[in-house]
Parts: structure tokens; sequence; C-alpha cells
RNA sequence: GCCCCCAUAGCUCAGUGGAUAGAGCGUCGGCCUCCGGAGCCGAAAGCGCAGGUUCGAGUCCUGCUGGGGGUACCA
């Protein structure tokens, strides 16, 4: 990436002006290279005059000149500049800048990509409800943001793999097939009312009427206890269509889904249980089997196997988590969770320690809670109290572009207002729209320039020398920056930065249409027009992968 | 009580310790005689409070206020 490319210029160059005596030896602090805010500064800046000047014990204005004397001629970067009170800037080369283009198409739709992963592989799992009803809009934000994670993993240099962990074996599945039982019951004439902590949502209504469509009343005559195991189990079936349909619709499709169930299933269970007890980690109390996390960091222990024999929620996350490290052996494993899963996350390292893995190889990504709001009043989303509001509703009436991009422009950790009124009623105005809208434009210059004669194969080879206006090249420094915006949305695993960037970008691309004449009818401008067709062509490319990292349609026309 | 997150424009939200804090929506005023006005240009408007660290703080630290979340042999 260029912006390292320069930090090393500016590293090589403190060293050789201490070399030469312009400098005194000291330990420099790392460089730093920024982006000014005011591109008036040019596209690039250190501070590391300033921060270097309590080590050199000379003034920052003085050092950076002495660190600007020594930078080598290169063919991206004009002078450097040394201004007060002490900033060293860098402007990129419009030559180097216009050649970006042929970069841009080089790239061949994955201009942009960094290598962090260097092919390591990582797998993201994400959304994971209960299969104990539809989709609602507060598993839509773990999904789009685990889709889109995924995606900038890939982006990075990872070999990804998206998985949905299906929680099939716990409290929440029994308590709803018994619930459905009930229904069932209820639906065939006989007495059978819930109780409080079963599922009240009528959705269950609907899944008791299909399991009679398909299968009659032959449950009614099983006892008890195995006609919940069936149902259990086709209920599980239908949940899992339906979310996986809810999903699709969100464009998220999942390489794997991995049920629970399978860890006791096949064994794996067993095997970790074992393993850990070989280690000294288990330890038998109050007729419960304890993880001793407290000899690990942790300020209390954990427990695996419950005084009444069943395995509690942390042995299963202790069985998982070793399937994904040890049986299959993923470099790194991200785990998308809502915030209220805080304290769960927070044991997942001494799990690691556990099992014998280095913490840092699993990330657990904390979101912060969406709150949806109809009429102005607060939607609780419940599935045990049936208020809840569905994401196919919203896709409905929202569309799934809005509703990611809308998902996407709203950092990890903020809580989030999702007005479901205004998100419909101003469709037309949703910011979703302005990045689209500039996609179609691109796309109209280019069927408008052919239509009035211009061939798109003169303009794939347009010189792009001729490529001189300042709103060219704000358009190329922009696009240049998605590189580094790739870079830190992989890095923080923080997927808003991409919806920003896009926004960014269509403005810079609005002011290019305004300044820039690109189809121009005067005979004079024809090696203008086809080195801008050319331009016009690669944003319009940048554009489509920025959005395709975001989930984000990229129409030709709206 | 203790722990975590948050507090930036009227509203919803961005902002890697740097040089004049941004966007969308909303409000007000402008712009279509060759490429899409779902656009562009301009205006009003903001870092919760009090200390501290630093050459430099919206950003780091402490306290306070307000909001959200968490503190189980539930997941």
């Amino acid at each position: 990436m260029i912006r390292d490319q320069i930090a090393e210029l500016v590293t090589k160059a403190i060293k050789k002006a201490q070399h030469k005596g312009d400098l005194p030896k000291y330990a420099s602090p790392p460089v730093e290279i920024a982006r000014p805010k005011d591109t008036g500064h040019g596209d690039y800046t250190t501070a590391v005059a300033m921060q270097s000047a309590r080590f050199a014990r000379m003034a920052p204005m003085a050092i950076g000149q002495a660190i600007a004397k020594r930078l080598p001629q290169v063919d991206y970067l004009d002078a450097a500049e040394v201004v007060p009170p002490g900033f060293i800037n860098f402007r990129l080369s419009e030559r180097w800048l216009a050649g970006q283009v042929a970069a841009i198409e080089a790239a061949a739709g994955r201009y942009g990509d960094v290598d962090l992963g260097h092919g390591q592989t990582c797998q993201v799992e994400f959304i994971s409800a209960n299969p104990t009803g539809p989709l609602h809009m507060g598993s839509a934000r773990n999904a789009v943001l685990g889709d889109v994670v995924a995606s900038l993993l890939d982006a990075a240099g990872y070999a990804v793999q998206r998985e949905y962990y299906v929680n099939d074996a716990g409290t929440q599945m029994r308590t709803f097939a018994e619930t459905l039982y009930r229904r069932y019951q209820q639906a065939l004439g006989q007495a059978a009312p819930l109780e409080p902590h079963h599922y009240q949502g009528t959705y269950m209504l609907d899944l008791a009427a299909a399991v009679i469509a398909e299968h009659g009343d032959r449950f009614l005559s099983m006892a008890e206890e195995d006609a919940i195991a069936a149902l259990s189990a086709i209920g599980e079936t239908l949940e899992l269509a339906s979310i996986r349909e809810s999903a699709a619709g969100l464009r998220i499709h999942f390489d794997r889904w991995f049920t629970e169930k399978s860890l006791y299933d096949d064994g794996i269970f067993e095997r970790v249980m074992a393993r850990l007890r070989q280690a000294g980690l288990t330890e038998l109390k109050d007729g419960a089997v304890w993880l001793r996390t407290s000899a690990l960091g942790s300020d209390r222990d954990e427990v695996l196997i419950r005084s009444d024999g069943r395995p509690g929620y942390y042995a299963s996350d202790v069985a998982y988590h070793y399937d994904k490290f040890v049986q299959r052996g993923f470099d790194r494993v991200i785990d998308v969770w809502a915030v209220d899963h805080q304290n769960q996350a927070r044991r997942m390292p001494h799990l690691m320690k556990a099992l014998g893995l280095d913490p840092d190889r699993l990330t657990i990504v904390l979101y912060d809670l969406v709150r949806l709001y109809r009429d102005g009043q607060e939607v609780k989303l419940s599935k045990r109290s049936g208020d809840i509001v569905t994401v196919d509703e919203v896709l409905e009436e929202v569309g799934a572009d809005a509703v990611r991009f809308l998902l996407l422009t709203r950092s990890n950790n903020s809580v989030m207002d999702f007005d479901l009124n205004l998100a419909v009623q101003q469709s037309d105005e949703n910011p979703v729209y302005y990045v689209q809208y500039a996609h179609a434009r691109m796309a109209s210059i280019l069927t408008t320039a052919a239509e009035r004669g211009f061939q798109p194969d003169r303009w794939a080879v347009a010189d792009t020398a001729l490529l001189q206006h300042p709103a060219e090249m704000a358009l190329l420094r922009k696009m240049v920056e998605l590189a580094e915006v790739i870079e830190k949305a992989a890095t923080q695993l923080a997927p808003h930065h991409l919806a920003f960037y896009a926004l960014e970008l269509a403005g810079v691309f609005h002011a290019f249409y305004r300044d820039c004449r690109v189809v121009s009818s005067d005979p004079a401008d024809v090696g203008v027009s086809y080195a801008r067709l050319r331009l016009v062509a690669a944003t319009k490319a940048v554009f489509a992968r920025v959005l395709g990292l975001m989930g984000v349609n990229a129409p030709d026309s709206m």
C-alpha cells in the first residue's frame, strides 16, 4: 500500500539524516502516516518531526527539514513540504494518480485488496439465532455485520468461511418443542394451555397448522415425550428453512450450518471433556463438574456439567470452539454476538487457554442493540412474548439494499435507533440511493457515449495522461484510499467504514460530473472525452466493488 | 454495589492524539439550452459537565451527570 511505502521512505530518511549528521542519534518514534483532514495539506502527512523534538532536542521544523532533505525522489510523490509547526506533507503525483486507472482495470474487480491474512483460514460465525422462530430485526444487524466482516476479511487476504451455529440442544429448543406440542393439541381441539415460559408468538399457531397439514393428528396418540421429540425435529427443520430463506432475502448465504447436537452425536463433546479432565482442569463441586478457569486468569470457575447431569452452555462453547480450532484447524475465528453476551465474551479467552490455544486467534465482535420504533413507540423484540418484527416484514417494506446500508452506517458499539416508519416513508431519501444513483449515472454516461459514437474499445486504451483536472484528481485520490479503508475496516472488524467511504466516493464523483464534461460534442474534446470515459469506467468498477463488499446492489439504472 | 459500552448540528450518525470537527434527514435560499435534478451550490446550527496528561485532546486518564447492557448450575 502506498501509505506504507511512504512510511518506509521517511524511516529511511531519518536514519540517513542521522548517519550524515543532520540529526542527532536518537531512537525515533515509529513513523505514522496519516491522511490530513484538509486536502489542502496534501494526501499524506506525518507528525514524526514534532514527536521527535524532545528526543532530538531540536525544533520540529528543523527536524522536518532534515528529514525532507534526505527523502528520495519517487515517481508517485511530488516533493515533500515541511510546514509549521512541523508537519511533513506529501502529495501524490498527478502522473501516478492518472496511472491508477490502469491499476484499477488490472485488479479486475479486486482493487483495494490488502494482504493482512496471508491466506490464513478464518471462520466467521454469525446470526446463530435459536431455530425457535422467524428471524427478527435484532438478528438483522448481526447478519449484515457478520456477512460484511466476512467479505472484508476475504478482501484482506483470508480464506473465509461463513458459518451458522444452530443452538438445537438447549433449554430454548425444549421450550419451543413443548410450545409446539401444546399449540398442536389446541389446534386439534384439546385443552393444553400455554405456560408463561412458553413462546407466546402467533407464529407458533401457523407452525402447528403446518405440522397438522403435513402429518395429521398422529402425534396425539403418541406418548407425550415421544411426541415432543418428534415435533422438536420437525419444528427445527421448518424454522431453519425459514431462517435460511430470510437470510437469503438479506443476500446472506452460509458455507456451513453447524448443529450443536452434532457435538454430542459425533463424540466431540466427550473428547473435549476427557481432554480437560486429563489436563487436570476439571473439578467436582456441589454435584456439578466445573472448569477451573480461575487457574487460567479468570475470577471464577465455570460450570461444565450441571448437577442435573446436563451440560451447561459454557461446555457447548468449549466443545464448539475445540471443533473449530482443533478438529477443523481454522487459524482464526470471529464470533459475532450482541452486546448482551458481553459477559460470555469475556470468558472466551479462558476457554481458549483451557484448550491450550492462543486466545488471540479468537475474536468476539460485539455490537450494540437495535431499538425499533414504529409510530413513535419503541417495539420490544422478544420471541417469547411474541412481539417481534421479522426480517421478512422489513425486507418487504424497505428492501435489502436499504436495510443493509442503513445497518452499515452505524459503528458496532453504538445503540441503533431504527425507525420503521421513517425507513419506509423516506426510502427515496435513503443514503443508499445516493450511492446507487452515482453508479447508475456512470452506467448512463457510458451508454450515452456509445450511442453518440464513442467506441468502448477505444476508451479502454485511452491516454489517461490527459486527466489533469482537479476534479479528476480528486476522484482518483479517493479511489486510492480504498485499500486503506479496507485495511482499517478489516483490522477493526468495523464495516461501517465502507458505508461512509461509499458516500464520500459518490460525493467526489458527483463533483467530477458537475465540473468535467465527459461526453462532449466538440471535436476538439475527443481525446479528453475518451480519457474521461476510461476514468468513469474505472470509477464504476470501484463503486461496484465497494457496494459488492457491503452486499448492496450496484444498479445500472434506477 | 461492581464491570462494559455510549453521550458530537433540531433528528439519525461518522470522525486512525495533530493543522478550519463531517455526512444524511430536516429548515432557509439558489441551479436543468450536449452526459440521469434520486444531483449540485450556498446559509443557519454542535464535541454532556469539571479536572488532568501532552508541544497538541472530540479522541488518552480521573471524577460527575444522563442513557444502554451485563453481573446464574439460562443461552
